[in-house]
DNA sequence: AATGTGACATACC
DNA sequence: TGGTATGCCACAT
């Protein structure tokens, strides 16, 4: 597994119950800002990984759930980000500037 | 090494 | 508002 894909693994695993963040975001805690996309493409594979992750908090900059159709029933995204408290409205995801995740408040632990 | 791909992000019709 | 096109980066083949 490469160092990216375990980067990405890594803090996706670590999203605090009840909040989200984008791939934009994870990209550029990574250094690579600009490879959100290798970051999906990451989540791609994180069905193979070891606890399955939390791929539903990870939504792009919009904070809308442009994923959601790589989950086995689409719905269940939404069903998951709403257990968790997070309001979701026409696969977007409300107030997502307050439910944002920085992955930099990992340095902080 | 080269080409194709993608769960993004932006810009442009 | 919404679809299409391009740039970007890392991965797969």
């Amino acid at each position: 597994m490469s160092d990216f894909y375990n980067k990405v693994f890594d803090v996706v695993a670590q999203i605090p119950k009840g909040r989200a963040t984008s791939y934009g975001a994870i990209a550029q805690f990574l250094g690579a800002k600009q490879a959100s996309r290798t970051v999906g493409y990451a989540m791609n594979a994180s069905h193979q990984a070891n606890p399955t992750l939390p791929a539903h908090r990870v939504v792009n900059r919009n904070g809308c759930l442009t994923g959601k159709h790589h989950f086995h029933p689409p719905e269940r995204m939404q069903e998951l980000l709403e257990l968790e408290g997070i309001k979701v409205k026409n696969d977007c995801i409300e107030n997502f500037q307050q439910i944002f995740w920085d992955p930099e408040e990992l340095l902080s632990n």
